[in-house]
DNA sequence: TATTGTTATACTCTATAACTATA
DNA sequence: TATAGTTATAGAGTATAACAATA
């Protein structure tokens, strides 16, 4: 016998590298969600305020496009941002099926507030990092999600 | 003016690694998430069968850990995997408030025949990597977990 | 008293498909 | 006919807190 399965561990690369990448990004999410949960904000709820917040108008597709949240579950998404103030709908007048979305003026107050602690506090996290390690990890991230 | 807020997308690193990051992990977790579909296991789920696959034998809170999972949570998947026929529950003897879980044969073969097909599956993907991408692709996946 | 797991509550997100109104 | 968004349906996971049984 040459292998005791419940005492060694699979070592296959393939399979370390993608437990590491569920661990790296839960313990991101995890962070990110208790971050979020002080504003009241979901992480897709999140991701809808700073797309917004960048592009300050969009359809409900090109939010869907960008977000890739199907249009059924972002109507829900978005009525509960609309019903909590962040955001509104506005008619758009060239093509009448579609409909924009904007922030309001609370929730671009929100978002330039959230948005720029945010940064600094992902900085302060990376400062552990050099410049180097700093390119290394986007380059490796960036190999694995060209894998799938 | 010197920068144009919506054409010049933030490029401080640490922001472009986070959304990496995010954009690598949904690539994988929405392939392992088709993957998994066709055996009727969400990925929660999967995680319990992979983990009780190897280490055959369970207590909740175990599972709780390993899987981080709350515990009011975690009845819940089990109960849907019991109901299933992948698992069930065992009377834990010495601790009578403690509940184990294990494989029932069925969620034994199934195990013994996705774990394989899953490793084998993503070998081929990770083929593209040579053996040093490998290392430099986990190295910077654990300190990126390390930084949160 | 502390711990293990269950139950109750309430919500968000998820996909899918049928529907409405425009184009 | 095709497209944009809404609604209906059904289910899974999430956290939280109260609870029962056992230690």
């Amino acid at each position: 016998m040459t292998s005791l399965p419940t005492d060694t561990p699979p070592q296959e690369p393939a399979l370390i590298i993608a437990d590491e990448l569920v661990r790296a990004y839960h313990a991101f999410a995890t962070f990110n969600a208790h971050y979020l949960q002080q504003y009241d904000l979901t992480p897709p709820q999140a991701d809808v305020i700073f797309i917004l917040g960048q592009a300050h108008n969009l359809t409900f597709k090109e939010l869907g496009q960008k977000t890739a949240i199907t249009k059924g579950t972002l109507t829900g998404v978005i009525n509960r941002l609309e019903k909590k103030g962040w955001l509104r709908r506005i008619a758009h007048i060239e093509d009448r099926r579609s409909t924009k979305v904007a922030l309001t003026v609370k929730g671009e107050q929100r978002f330039l507030n959230i948005f720029p602690a945010r940064i600094t506090y992902l900085k302060t996290r990376f400062a552990r990092l050099s410049k180097d390690e700093l390119h290394q990890v986007e380059g490796a991230l960036k190999k694995l999600r060209h894998l799938f």
